[in-house]
DNA sequence: CATTAGCCATACCGGTCGGTATACTTCAAG
DNA sequence: CTTGAAGTATACCGACCGGTATGGCTAATG
């Protein structure tokens, strides 16, 4: 499914500036050409190395993906037990909007922006929440604490509402009012 | 600042045909040209009545937000108490949902298309979800419960959740969720 | 009864879109 | 020493974008 890639130079490149681009304008108003002259690169090596836009865009949301993962991994084993883990998540949150997520998640923003019905990039939005979720529903489970599925989801909306509303509603503390409420979901 | 537009037959047509197109398939895929086939109307009619499709998509929004903030006032005003009101804002999301919001919040997928900083778009989105804050802060506080300004965050958190991950992550059961936290809050 | 607002039909505008074609250079590896 | 992959530069394609122009028809209104 996944054509892999060969990541040379000019590919790390082209996929770094359009990640950029496209999480921070949006995915339709960025165009090749733009990708490429802000890349210092020419067209035909963006169509020569990732094929198309949609593939591009593809990478661009696997690799977003991958390194958000891999930081809710590493605040989740920095914890001490698993009640913390499940706080420390929402300190993984706070980290990622610090370090350039101050737009919302590029999933849903994807999702909004690519509505044929059919788009990989459903599946993957779909595949990352599924994750999250069952990732809450472990670590509370580890805990011993009952109706985990349920406290799952709970923590689910709380983590993604705090997502997109410290960006669109300009809630300033919606990070750390979702941090307090998983702190009592696990007390 | 908003155009007085006079609603003519045509207008409303357009302005019907546009909003479902702009929410089940997002803003900028959809055309101008599109939007007059589709409402068995002239691009001229357009832009006689809206005069840009800027203004289109905001009318759009704008009538979208009332509308949905009706319905939310007429389940607040049918709870008995302060308490079941919070819990029938939740209520009123399910609804909502049912009757076709079902692609997430119209103004959180147009603050993901419409990137330009100064759009107006934005100050309706930030607005928008203000206002349910302050709606959840009033009713809480009419409700005598400590806290309001925290907790009305928080339900506002897991509102917002709910709608986007019903789409997004597929998570069924996340209005019901959503709700029965809230329940539990007020308790 | 003339005027005018509302609407339809068609054609057009410059600009941008994703994607392709051709030809030349650079450089590392067999 | 040659070959091939990676890259540059430029020009082009058809399609579509938001928006405008011209002109004619109809119906309600002063």
């Amino acid at each position: 499914m996944t054509a892999d890639l060969k990541m040379t130079r000019a590919a790390r490149r082209i996929l770094d500036t359009a990640s950029e681009l496209f999480y921070r304008r949006g995915i339709t108003p960025v165009g090749v050409d733009l990708i490429a002259s802000e890349a210092g690169v020419t067209k035909k090596t963006i169509y020569d190395r990732f094929g198309s836009k949609d593939n591009l865009i593809m990478a661009y949301l696997r690799e977003r993906d991958d390194r958000w993962r891999a930081l809710v991994e590493r605040h989740i084993a920095a914890a001490p037990d698993a009640r913390a883990a499940v706080v420390a998540v929402f300190d993984s949150l706070a980290t990622w909007r610090r370090d350039g997520a101050d737009r919302g998640c590029a999933m849903v923003n994807a999702r909004a922006e690519l509505s044929a019905p059919g788009h990989p990039s459903r599946a993957l939005a779909a595949d990352q929440k599924q994750w999250l979720l069952a990732r809450f529903a472990d670590l509370l489970a580890a805990a011993g604490i009952p109706h985990a599925r349920g406290k799952a989801v709970e923590l689910l909306l709380l983590h993604e509402g705090a997502l997109v509303m410290a960006d669109v509603g300009q809630v300033d503390d919606a990070v750390d009012r979702a941090r307090e409420a998983a702190r009592r979901i696990v007390a």
